[in-house]
DNA sequence: CCACTATTTCGCCATTATGCTAAATAGTCA
DNA sequence: TGACTATTTAGCATAATGGCGAAATAGTGG
């Protein structure tokens, strides 16, 4: 890495994975992934109360991970950054020991 | 995505976020994108006592994100996880509102 | 306007993370 | 062995997070 980012660049990407630091956070991700959801979808994916899972919703849109959109009654989330599922799997791969060629699976742009 | 990770694969993954989610220790990974550093090295990029450097590279380590190895009086530190710098230039695209299709920069194995 | 539904915010408490200094360990070399 | 260097661990104070129920907000339909 030549060039290092700002310190405020730094802060944006550790807010980043700070929200994506939490099981239930990351099952609603696996579940974005799959395409856009309401709240109450997403609730049901987690075992906590909707006031929590609802806090779970703020962190991610907070950090730029989920963006969302109210249409009537219903809030509709969505995946912001489309990387980070595939990014999960790097990281499965690694976890089971593959080798490391094969845990290249993320090319920079 | 079609089949689900376990809840334990979730946590193991939930843990390398968190492992991730503090600036000083992406600061030191910036350092170990570009190889071994010993942890003399990785001190002074950041501003905290030797103590608390020291926590956070456990920190990283505990969650297998990088590996050490000791050699005579010094412990060397090097990534485990070669995806995680480009995951970041990744998210660094996304935010600074580079198109969706750019920011797909992982491809799932 | 009222009742109802979907979602978020608030207040509170328990748990965990962070950072420091001081002390402990481990390796080297005279 | 003893002095010295590199690094980790322990103990403690403070801040941040996570989770719940209750209350607040916002949209809908009668």
């Amino acid at each position: 890495m030549k060039t290092h980012p700002s310190k405020q660049a730094r802060e944006a990407r550790a807010l980043v994975f700070k929200a994506l630091s939490h099981p239930d956070r990351l099952r609603m991700i696996e579940e974005l992934a799959d395409g856009e959801r309401c709240v109450c979808e997403l609730v049901e994916t987690v075992e906590s109360a909707w006031s929590t899972a609802s806090r779970h919703l703020s962190v991610l849109k907070e950090a730029g991970v989920v963006s969302n959109e109210k249409r009537g009654l219903q809030v509709f989330y969505r995946l912001a950054l489309p990387c980070v599922p595939s990014f999960m799997t790097c990281l499965d791969a690694a976890q089971k020991g593959e080798p490391v060629e094969m845990r290249r699976c993320c090319s920079a742009t």
